[in-house]
DNA sequence: AAATAGAGCAACCGCTCTCTA
DNA sequence: CTAGAGAGCGGTTGCTCTATT
C-alpha cells in the first residue's frame, strides 16, 4: 500500500494528481458519482466528480473496491478449488477467472494466487520428495496444497465429474480439457464438452444437458453418419481418450484458435473450443493420446487443435459448478 | 517490549488492444 | 492507413499488519 499523498500537497500543487492510498472522502465522491451516473469515460468520472485523480486510478478503485456487488473476505474452498482448475485452463488470466467468480477482482485473485497458492505449492515441492511429473502450477498440486482432497472432485473409483455445454447445438465443438494431475484417479472434466472422437460427431440428448454425470458415469457418443462412435462408461473401469496437457500451453492454445478461426473446423455457435482437423501432416496440431480404454477406436484416426476455451459458454452458469456456493 | 521477518493486499506501472477521427 | 486516446490487463511495488524471536 501506498501512503495517500497529504491533502494539502494535492491541493496547491495545480493539476497534479493524486496517487497511493484514497482517502474515505474520495471515495464518498466516486462512490456518489458512480451511482448517480454509471460509468462514463473514466476521465470525465475522474474530473466530474472533484477527484484530483486520474481516469486510470478510479477505474482501479471502483473495480477493486467501491463497487458494490464486490464480496468481500476470505476466499472458500470452492471459490479455491475454481480458481486452481480455471488457472490450469487458464494461467494468469486474471481477469477471465475473475468472471467466474462473482464478486471477486482480478486483482484479488492475482493476489491470492501469488500469496497463497504459490506459497502452499513452494513449501509442497520443497516438502515433497516425490514432485508430480507437473510441478509447477499444477492444479492437482495447488489442490493438495490447499488441503482440498482432488476426491472432492474424481471419486477414488475414478468417477467423473463433467461440466458441459449445454447448448444442444455445440455437439461438434467441443473437446475436454483434463486438468493436470487427475487422470491417475479419472478424468475430471471442466467446461463445455463433448465427444470429439469421429466426424459429425452427435452427442446424444443426454449428453447436451449433461451438467454432472452420475455415478455411473455412462456416457453415449453418437454418430450422425449412422454409427455409433462411443458408448462410454467412464466409471470405475474407464479410461479417458485425453491429450497430454502439458503439450499444451495457453499459447499453443491461442494460437491453434487463431489459425483454425479460417478454417472450417470451428463450430459457429461455440466458436473457441477447439478445432478438429483431418489434416495429419499438420504439425502444428497437437496430437492426442490415446491412453487405451474405450477409445482405442479413435488412435490414429484423427488430430486436435485446441482452441480458445470459451469460458463464457463453460461457465455461462457458474451454479452448475456443483461444489461452488456462492452463498 | 522492541526488533525483525514475512504475509497480505491496495495501488501503480507499463504494455497491449480497441475504437475513433 | 495511421495516430491518438481510452480502457483493460498482468506484473510489480511497497506499505501495513501480524507473528515470531
Amino acid at each position: 500500500m501506498r501512503k495517500p499523498e497529504a491533502p494539502g500537497k494535492s491541493n496547491n500543487s495545480n493539476n497534479k494528481l493524486r496517487k497511493g492510498l484514497w482517502s474515505p472522502e474520495e471515495d464518498d465522491k466516486l462512490m456518489s458519482y458512480m451511482l448517480n451516473n454509471g460509468q462514463g469515460c473514466w476521465s470525465d468520472v475522474a474530473r466530474n466528480a472533484g477527484l484530483q485523480r486520474c481516469g486510470k486510478s478510479c477505474r482501479l478503485r471502483w473495480i477493486n473496491y467501491l463497487r458494490p456487488d464486490l464480496k468481500r473476505g476470505a476466499f472458500s474452498p470452492q471459490e479455491e478449488e475454481l480458481i486452481i482448475h480455471l488457472h490450469s485452463l487458464l494461467g494468469n488470466r486474471w481477469s477471465q477467472i475473475a468472471a467466474r467468480l462473482p464478486g471477486r477482482t482480478d486483482n484479488e485473485i492475482k493476489n491470492f494466487w501469488n500469496s497463497t497458492i504459490k506459497k502452499r505449492l513452494k513449501n509442497l515441492s520443497t516438502s515433497s520428495s516425490t514432485p508430480s511429473p507437473n510441478t509447477s502450477d499444477s492444479s492437482s498440486d495447488a489442490m493438495e496444497a490447499l488441503n482440498i482432497p482432488s476426491r472432492q472432485l474424481v471419486d477414488n473409483k475414478g468417477m467423473v465429474s463433467m461440466y458441459m455445454d449445454s447448448s444442444p447445438t455445440s455437439m461438434q465443438s467441443t473437446w475436454i480439457r483434463p486438468l493436470p494431475g487427475v487422470l491417475e484417479h479419472g478424468l475430471n472434466m471442466f467446461g463445455t464438452a463433448s465427444g470429439y472422437f469421429n466426424n459429425n460427431i452427435a452427442a446424444s440428448p443426454c449428453m447436451t444437458q449433461m451438467g454432472n454425470m452420475g455415478p455411473g458415469g455412462d456416457m453415449f457418443f453418437g454418430d450422425s453418419n449412422g454409427g455409433l462412435s462411443g458408448a462410454a462408461n467412464l466409471g470405475a473401469e474407464s479410461e479417458l481418450f485425453v491429450p497430454p496437457l502439458e503439450s499444451i500451453s495457453s499459447e499453443e492454445s491461442f494460437k491453434s484458435e487463431r489459425i483454425y478461426t479460417n478454417n472450417n473446423y470451428f463450430n459457429t455457435t461455440n466458436p473457441t473450443i477447439i478445432g478438429y482437423s483431418n489434416n495429419n501432416s499438420n504439425n502444428n496440431n497437437i496430437k492426442a493420446e490415446n491412453l487405451g480404454g474405450v477409445e482405442n477406436r479413435f488412435q490414429d484416426q484423427e488430430e486436435l487443435i485446441m482452441g480458445e476455451w470459451d469460458l463464457e459458454d463453460l461457465m455461462k452458469d457458474v451454479s452448475s459448478f456443483p461444489f461452488l456456493d456462492f452463498q
